[in-house]
DNA sequence: TGAGATACCTTGACAGATAAGGTATCTAAA
DNA sequence: TTTAGATACCTTATCTGTCAAGGTATCTCA
């Protein structure tokens, strides 16, 4: 279901600002009132494989207190993808609303 | 995108009525205007699992000429989970429309 | 005769998701 | 003081679904 999507999702976030695994899966959590919410290594592959298609970069932050943070921030290739996913994704919509909906809704 | 909803889609199609799986991919073609097909290793290993969770059944027609099919019916059970799946689609959708757009669309 | 459509099937490989484990730091309660 | 819980990251092994590439067999039409 959201499965394929995870990429989109993290860069739809960093979209918006450079942020860390942790803060984006709880607004993920937040923004779905609890109702979803990445796995752990779900989380971590998919920042992985972002990073090595060039999608983000990330860097280390200077916290000087709590756990270190490793922060993201997208780039122009990851926007273009960010973008390209979501079209994509108004397609996917449709089709299968298309083909999983019975005449008589 | 699609990925995930195979079996839905399949279930879709037999709810309307008994067929086999070059048909119903065909029907599946026709559908979205050519946009989507199912790989035929795809589509029988999806019959296979739908098999055995007891959601179909299946036999072999009685073609008197051409290539024979195997032609597949709906259980209870199957229409029960189609229902489910659907409700469950409309929930993922809706979840990921609020994931992966942006606050200005 | 042979190409193309119909119709089914299997195998091996791959990608993405996940459970289950781990490390390390800080805070607040017992 | 200890310890539980939150924060924050990571890896490994495994599972599931998809798909490319191969195969079989029949029928039709040029």
């Amino acid at each position: 279901m959201i499965r394929g999507n995870t990429d989109t999702i993290l860069l739809r976030f960093l979209c918006e600002g450079d942020s860390y695994g942790y803060e984006i899966n709880r607004q993920i959590v937040r923004l779905t009132d609890g109702q979803y919410g990445l796995n752990e290594a779900t989380l971590y592959t998919a920042f992985k494989r972002l990073e090595k298609n060039g999608y983000i970069t990330s860097y280390w932050g200077d916290e000087n207190s709590g756990a270190r943070r490793r922060y993201y921030t997208v780039t122009e290739t990851g926007r273009a993808a960010y973008e390209e996913n979501c079209r994509e994704w108004q397609c996917a919509r449709e089709l299968l609303e298309r083909l999983i909906t019975h005449g008589q809704d």
